[in-house]
DNA sequence: GTCCAGGGCCTAC
DNA sequence: GTAGGCCATGGA
């Protein structure tokens, strides 16, 4: 990867929308639980879900009481309720079974291991268990998902995404917050250009990108 | 009515 | 290792 020129987007990025202050202050489990529900779908339909599931409280204690119909029912705007609901419970289980039931202590351990820890938990996979490293406990990773794909292959920087994942904290440093800005930045940048159709009109990347330039177009 | 959105799993090849 | 189907709802 080179390094050099995802630290220059990056700048570009915070430069043209500035900090983007993804997930701030809220509950890590509550994070956690918003990182399932947003796979594979808007932010806007979790954050509905979400809603509706802070009428009985969002704790592994409320999730232990519900069945999977009860909280598929809850969950339901954002979409694959029954995956969503069966991911969440099996969570909840991680948690009471590798740490006690303590969403902070079962956090608190290394991030490789909370890696490993989460990816054996059916329904979360690499993105998602990089969402919740980086998002609920703070640890420093990048995450790689639809958008950066896309983006960085438009800017001829295609590469597995261990590599971007890699090349990224090369690029920002160990710094959960920059690489937290970094993602959160990506994805305002996705939602408004480098989609299916190219909506390079005003990307704060088109002077950066090799695929626009040839067109005449950018971004 | 059609298409797509901030994944992940499973199967087939 | 990768392509394709599947899971499901909401908004454009």
């Amino acid at each position: 990867m080179d390094v050099d020129r995802l630290r220059s987007l990056y700048h570009h990025l915070h430069e043209a929308y500035g900090p983007q202050s993804w997930w701030p202050a809220s509950d890590p489990f509550e994070v956690m639980v918003g990182a399932v529900l947003t796979q594979r779908t808007t932010w806007r339909n979790a954050e509905a879900a979400l809603a509706r599931l802070r009428g009985g409280g969002v704790s592994p204690t409320a999730l232990r009481r519900t069945t999977i119909d009860g909280l598929a029912a809850r969950i339901r705007p954002a979409g694959f309720p029954r995956a969503k609901a069966a991911t969440l419970i099996a969570l909840v289980a991680a948690i009471d079974r590798e740490a006690g039931g303590s969403v902070e202590r079962f956090l608190a351990v290394p991030a490789g291991r909370l890696r490993e820890r989460l990816l054996t938990v059916r329904g979360i996979g690499e993105e998602t268990a990089d969402a919740i490293l980086l998002y609920a406990a703070g640890r420093p990773t990048f995450v790689v998902d639809a958008y950066a794909r896309r983006i960085l292959g438009r800017l001829g920087l295609g590469a597995p995404d261990r590599a971007i994942r890699e090349g990224m904290i090369t690029a920002l440093g160990r710094d959960a917050a920059r690489l937290n800005e970094a993602h959160a930045l990506i994805v305002r940048l996705g939602k408004t250009h480098c989609r299916a159709e190219p909506l390079c009109e005003g990307c704060p990347l088109r002077a950066e990108c090799p695929s626009g330039i040839g067109k005449g177009r950018g971004g």
